[in-house]
DNA sequence: TGATTGACCAACT
DNA sequence: CAGTTGGCCAATC
């Protein structure tokens, strides 16, 4: 509405499907301003404040490399949530990201 | 109110 | 090849 950046961040973040991910470069494109990719780190910190909460786990560098993970309450949180949901992850990295990945339409 | 930072990306040096 | 800078927008100090 307001916070249209947020709100689509979110709105975006949200259609990701069980079992894929995406990248900040990607959400933010998507959105309008390839360039604010560093503005969806700032909406995702506030994505637990939202409801209902976004799956920020979901939510990688262009590299697959999940450089958000220490903003979650604990390191191992976004880890084991990718896996739980059959993303591999080796040394804080998605494994296969491209074949993981996900465009919002 | 001005300056700094922030879960990024890409280009330039 | 590695480090720095620019860019975008919003929130925090």
């Amino acid at each position: 509405m307001d916070s249209n950046f947020f709100e689509k961040v979110y709105d975006v973040t949200r259609k990701i499907p069980y079992g894929k991910v995406t990248s900040y470069g990607s959400i933010a494109k998507h959105i309008g301003s390839a360039k604010s990719a560093r503005m969806i780190g700032w909406a995702l910190n506030k994505s637990e404040l939202q409801n209902p909460p976004v799956p920020a786990h979901r939510v990688v560098n262009r590299n697959g490399l999940l450089t958000g993970k220490n903003h979650f309450a604990n390191m191992n949180t976004m880890q084991e949530l990718l896996e739980s949901e059959g993303v591999k992850v080796a040394n804080n990295k998605v494994v296969h990201f491209e074949k993981h990945f996900w465009k919002p339409e």
